[in-house]
DNA sequence: CTGTATTTTCAGGAAATTCTGAAAATTGGA
DNA sequence: TCCAATTTTCAGAATTTCCTGAAAATACAG
């Protein structure tokens, strides 16, 4: 491996990380190259630095194209492809989590909406829907959840996230208005301004 | 397979879904097939339902404990172990997630600090490691969220969940309250309840 | 067009993983 | 303690996934 020793321990960690998701250890080293690389790389780059063969590479970058985690860049005066990840890192994470969520949240939902439709044979099966249910259910509150916060601009998210479950006593502070309403005229009309209720 | 046919198609597919995680598809339908059973059952039912080696089983209940996913029971004379998934769906959600963190979001951590710590000898390693520091930030804003959420009770969280980004609303309440506050006093006195800042 | 640079495809070998049966270890009752 | 039931281990077979080199396809400059 061809590469300054910083990059190359993170690179050996991305690909065994990767390799603990469905993603193999080499498409996870490629990608860890790119993200850390100060310039668009092409496929020569890669195989120079990683020491795999070239078709190794191209089937890489064709993997982590199809999860949307590649940006293209043509070089002025050279007719080869160059790759980098998107700068910013909350983008990143956000396609990383639309693509996890396309690919095995929704089918497993539409698997689970079929199988709530079908009628039971026994008890065994009754038994097993109500599982399937709550599990369903689950999956909607989450989804939901995540559809909502996905659309937030990053400020709004980074402002979320660093509240974590603070969030709760706002939530208190909430309440409590909204038992005043009515004895205080004020209160009350702020409350409103959260537009739902 | 022998199960009755809603069960078989969850097992199958939640099967092929664990293959995309980390999880092997035996392991995933070992489990898969514990979390829809009506009761306990012991690794022989297991063979039975799945047509899988009796050692195979063994193994895969090996995996799911050490991911702390089964709860163990004793049946009034029989000898043998029998195993359940918790009642507590998100209960189970939540082991998932601190196992999760546990084998690849700490070790990665644990990396990126160290590299952080080093020395970069170029540019392009000062390049990597602004890069690194990045995805620090990132993972622990994230984790402290997620240990912040963790600790709610499960009824606060489908609350907040329930919410999704309307919270953000929420947020804006309160800081328009904050900047009422001097000019009204009685605003100010509660938006203090909220015990931060 | 033609020729060269570059990328992609893919068959088959290499490597990793999963699975099995046999044997060893463990358990709990008598 | 001994024995039979049960579970675990593990070497190697079976399967799956990954990787490579060679060949085909594509892109583009002249």
């Amino acid at each position: 491996m061809n590469l300054p020793p910083i990059s190359e321990a993170f690179v050996l960690h991305f690909g065994e990380m990767g390799s603990r998701w469905g993603i193999n250890r080499t498409v996870g080293q490629i990608y860890a190259v790119l993200f850390v690389a100060e310039r668009p790389l092409c496929a020569d780059d890669l195989v120079e630095r990683l020491g795999i063969s070239r078709s190794n590479v191209s089937m890489g970058l064709k993997e982590l194209q199809s999860w949307n985690l590649l940006r293209q860049r043509s070089v002025q005066g050279d007719r080869r492809e160059f790759f980098t990840t998107p700068d910013d890192i909350y983008a990143i994470v956000r396609t990383l989590a639309d693509e996890r969520k396309k690919r095995e949240i929704d089918p497993t939902l539409s698997v689970l909406r079929e199988l709530l439709m079908q009628t039971p044979g026994t008890d065994e099966e009754k038994h097993a829907q109500a599982r399937l249910r709550e599990m369903h259910e689950l999956i909607e509150l989450l989804t939901s959840w995540y559809a909502d916060v996905q659309k937030l601009e990053t400020e709004r998210l980074i402002q979320l996230l660093s509240l974590g479950s603070k969030v709760v006593k706002v939530l208190d502070l909430k309440d409590r208005l909204f038992t005043l309403r009515g004895s205080r005229a004020g209160a009350g009309r702020i409350a409103n301004q959260n537009g739902k209720d």
